[in-house]
RNA sequence: GGGCGGUUAGCUCAACUGGGAGAGCAUCUGCCUUACAAGCAGGAGGUCACAGGUUCGAUCCCUGUACCGCCCA
């Protein structure tokens, strides 16, 4: 077997050389996609073809990258959402806007700032050892070493990005852009400096936003904790799941109509542990049926404690060092690490007799989105953005449509969280970042926010003065992107020419750290929205559903599935799996769709290529197109329309559910297989014609494809002998033909069911390929007649099948098997005796199905609802399937009285 | 606790505005037929989660239940 291969290769190999004429040599016989897309990627970057120049002739298309951070690799979400991108780029590039891609990173502070604490680590140093300058030297050298990875490897997928205009959100101009964006909402009081309670990493010894914590649920338990009152007996029983912050009580809360605990309001308990003495206090806050109805208040390590806390002027008392142990506050627990403290404290508790009860309890405990570490809500000075003037209009664009986010679900999500919107902190406790512009004076203590960085006090003149030692949330620079990549604050002719983006594709997972902060800074810095769409794509899982992540360990490596498989079949498989808004579940065999896809389209186009060399080609319109001709334009007409759609609506799994359909089951299986039959024959003006329609649907059907596969796509149309233009990437995306042939497919229908019917019977009667039988057709409709007469090659090509009678109705032939289709019959003719049982329990069973679809029909005729309210087309339907059916039974049941006898 | 999705063939998922459900993989049978065995031809496989309701008619619309997932608190 092998051997024949082999063989099979060189005469392939040899048959070659014969057709070199004005075709180009034929593909190589083996689908490699390692040889082809490098060669494609750096013809297309070298010609420039991912970078434009703004042109007022051209309409633009823009679209940014969601910036991958500087410290991360590509994964299967990148991949997906790169492929979305490059897809609609692709798309519109075809369609003739002048398309720009901005591709560049993120420099992720608190995320590239762990990394590079780790590496020094390992030297045993810290940050603090090398000083700030040298600290941020190193960030600097890590960042140009292996900080530009992951976008190179955007190139492995094919990415059409303007690598040109690559930028990094520490760049100069866009630091420019953060700058003056702080001091401009600074000037308009939306910037604000303050002590509140906010999330504190402890590992991270940073502030964080909320978004920037992860709330999990853990099991914990819920403690009833005793609190004696002042000079009484009596007490309350506080029910919480930290009672480790109990040191830091400055009251205990009661609901005011709370009949058990009203008379307690403004008396004084006695703190465990402490003795120290705080109030009792009365605030409708305090729900009466959760635990005791008796709520510890905390101010300092608990958001809502926090607010009633301000509310009624109590006291805060921080129990916690920034690195997490705890402070002097904590009295005899002071320096414990805060865990360590906790089971210390219900230690004591249960020593002293003061822990009544221990419950079960699902709690819900914020971790930091860097590290992973349990954050505490921690009382500290920082900065914020007041957010609700910002999100009003930032609202209301995507109530009116004006930003569209696709699925339509986000848009409730999107406008749920505006609604309850709070202030963003901004200011981060780390190095690597862009530093607050704001300075104090040592002397006088006033405070500047400077676009320029000042040398000395503007109110006393003293030069000793100092820079806030706090950096910027990292996405308070990302949520610019989209004007500071186009030069923002400069009017730069980009930003006037590319801005507002048309498309943004990212991950749901970032819609309010990310898109909606761009929304809010494209509209109050631009005045404009920054995009019209924003796709947010299906959540990448493994075969299990989880979904994959670093931490999991269950991630696809997807350069190694691109090694493995090739770009275009990792982006096929993507795109084919991820149906719009849904989970996408892969598994490594998944690519294997693409790549069977891929190696399908490959070997179709060799095909054509191999069979072609010695046709002169000309152009459709001039030729006389056969039924099949017809069918196969049809079909592209349809697929075409279909695919546009698609791509508009941004139906991406439908795009590649259509053109592998088209590809496979229409142009594959039918089309070139009967495309044989002229290709073989001797007749240089048949051959010649077919191989025009053949290069024809080719040629459009690689344009259909080429945004999801841009190098199978672009190594074909190379070699096309009716291509223009130098790259497929140039040319122009396929537009529906005015053509009227919609009649061929009640033809090539009826002929696909005797071809069927045919192959059929030989399954069931175990006829194999190699032996071709003779049919009788049978069928007293004349165009039938006449189309069977037309087509019998077609039928004898692929039913194998050598000799055909016409019957014009009548008797069944002896020695025959046979089957009914609509309006005809078909008697295959076996050689020896058939087997009469087969062929009856064949017929039976074609009856009892028959009958079953028959009886349904039925029903629903006899019902006269149905009848009179059913729409009239819905009812003439149903009444042409019952003729069909009962006809069929009619002829089914005449050849099992033959048999009967 | 609040919000948003989902439940369809053994598995993963489709089905445009309601008119008796499709694909890929897996499976069974036959086949190296001169593009592709990573292939071809044929077959089997589904009370569309459950219970009500609307309708001549429900996988699709409405209500409720169960289970799963995501987001927010």
């Amino acid at each position: 077997m092998i051997l024949f291969k082999k063989l099979k290769g060189i005469l392939l190999n040899f048959n070659t050389k014969k057709f070199q004429g004005k075709i180009m040599e034929p593909l190589n016989t083996k689908y490699s996609p390692e040889e082809i897309e490098e060669k494609w990627y750096s013809f297309w970057e070298k010609n420039g073809y991912f970078h434009p120049q703004p042109d007022q002739s051209k309409e633009p298309f823009t679209i940014v990258i969601p910036p991958p951070n500087v410290t991360s690799v590509l994964h299967m979400g990148h991949g997906l959402n790169n492929t979305i991108q490059d897809v609609v780029i692709r798309y519109k590039k075809m369609c003739g806007f002048n398309t720009l891609w901005i591709p560049g990173t993120d420099h992720a502070g608190i995320a590239t700032q762990n990394v590079v604490e780790k590496m020094l680590a390992k030297e045993g140093k810290t940050r603090q050892d090398l000083g700030r300058e040298e600290f941020l030297k190193k960030v600097w050298e890590w960042k140009e070493k292996y900080g530009n990875a992951i976008i190179h490897q955007l190139k492995k997928i094919g990415s059409a990005c303007d690598w040109e205009r690559a930028r990094f959100t520490m760049d100069e101009g866009l630091s420019e852009a953060v700058r003056e964006t702080f001091v401009r909402l600074y000037e308009d009081n939306l910037i604000y400096k303050g002590e509140y309670i906010i999330n504190w990493c402890p590992r991270c010894t940073t502030a964080l936003s909320d978004e920037e914590a992860e709330h999990q649920s853990e099991s914990g338990h819920l403690f009833h904790i005793k609190y004696k009152l002042k000079d009484s007996e009596d007490y309350l029983v506080v029910a919480t799941v930290r009672p480790e912050t109990l040191l830091g009580d400055t009251a205990v809360a009661v609901h005011p109509e709370d009949e058990r605990y009203q008379k307690y309001i403004g008396k004084t308990v006695i703190l465990p542990l402490s003795g120290k003495e705080i109030p009792v206090i009365g605030d409708t806050y305090v729900e009466k049926e959760f635990g005791t109805g008796v709520l510890k208040i905390t101010p300092a390590h608990d958001p809502n404690d926090f607010e009633i806390g301000r509310k009624h002027g109590l006291p805060i008392v921080n129990l916690l060092n920034p690195d997490g142990t705890m402070n002097e506050n904590a009295l005899k627990y002071k320096g414990m690490d805060r865990f360590d403290c906790r089971k210390q404290i219900i230690k004591d508790l249960k020593e002293e007799q003061l822990l009544l009860k221990q419950e079960d309890y699902q709690k819900s405990v914020g971790h930091c989105y860097r590290c992973d570490s349990v954050v505490e809500p921690y009382v500290s000075t920082q900065w914020f953005v007041k957010m609700k003037p910002l999100a009003e209009k930032a609202k209301q664009v995507v109530e009116t449509g004006e930003v569209d986010l696709i699925p339509d679900q986000w848009k409730k999500v999107y406008i749920n969280w505006m609604d309850n919107i709070r202030d963003w902190c901004i200011s981060r406790q780390i190095w690597w970042g862009h530093r607050i512009p704001v300075w104090y004076c040592e002397d006088c203590g006033k405070m500047m926010v400077k676009r320029h960085d000042p040398d000395q006090c503007e109110k006393c003149g003293s030069k000793k003065i100092r820079q806030d030692e706090d950096v910027l949330d990292t996405w308070f620079s990302s949520w610019l992107w989209p004007i500071s990549t186009l030069g923002w604050p400069s009017e730069t002719e980009d930003l006037s020419y590319f801005y507002p983006t048309q498309f943004l594709s990212t991950a749901p997972e970032i819609l309010f750290f990310w898109v909606a902060r761009m929304v809010m800074a494209g509209l109050y810095f631009k005045g404009k929205v920054p995009f019209s769409k924003v796709y947010l794509h299906s959540t990448v899982c493994d075969a299990n559903g989880k979904k994959m992540s670093k931490s999991l360990g269950n991630g696809i490596d997807p350069l190694e599935v691109v090694e493995k498989y090739g770009a275009d079949s990792l982006r096929f498989t993507v795109l084919y799996l991820a149906p719009i808004g849904q989970r996408i579940r892969l598994s490594n065999e998944s690519f294997e769709i693409g790549y069977r896809f891929s190696n399908k389209l490959w070997n179709a186009s060799r095909f054509i290529f191999m069979n072609t060399g010695s046709c002169e080609i000309s152009p459709v319109e001039k030729l006389n197109l056969n039924d099949w001709d017809k069918w196969i334009l049809e079909s592209l007409n349809q697929v075409t329309e279909k695919v546009r759609a698609d791509l508009e609506n941004y139906r991406f799994n439908d795009v590649t559910d259509s053109l592998y359909h088209f590809i496979w089951n229409k142009l594959c299986d039918w089309y070139l297989e009967v495309s044989k039959i002229r290709i073989y024959s001797k007749d240089q003006n048949e051959k010649n014609a077919v191989a025009s329609v053949l290069y024809f649907v080719l040629e459009k059907t690689l344009k259909l494809l080429h945004p999801v596969m841009p190098f199978i796509t672009e190594e074909i149309w190379q070699k096309l002998p009716n291509k223009k233009g130098d790259s497929i990437m140039l040319s122009d995306f396929p537009e529906k033909m005015d053509l009227q042939f919609e009649s061929v497919s009640v033809k090539i229908d009826t002929l696909q069911e005797v071809i069927y019917h045919v192959r059929n019977i030989r399954g069931d009667m175990n006829v194999t390929p190699d032996k071709k039988v003779n049919i009788i057709l049978s069928t007293v409709n004349e165009d039938k007649m006449s189309l069977f007469q037309a087509h019998i090659n077609a039928v004898q090509t692929l039913a194998k099948v050598d000799e055909i009678v016409f019957q014009a109705g009548g008797e069944k032939p002896e020695k025959t098997v046979s089957a009914v289709g609509n309006q005809f019959e078909v008697f295959v003719r076996l050689e020896g005796l058939v087997d009469y049982d087969k062929e009856i329990e064949r017929i039976e069973k074609e009856i009892a199905k028959t009958e079953k679809d028959l009886n349904f029909s039925l029903k629903k005729l006899e019902n006269k609802e149905f009848v009179d309210k059913a729409p009239q087309a819905i009812v003439e339907k149903e009444k042409q399937k019952q003729q069909e059916l009962s006809d069929k039974i009619a002829k089914l049941k005449e050849l099992a009285q033959k048999f009967g006898k």
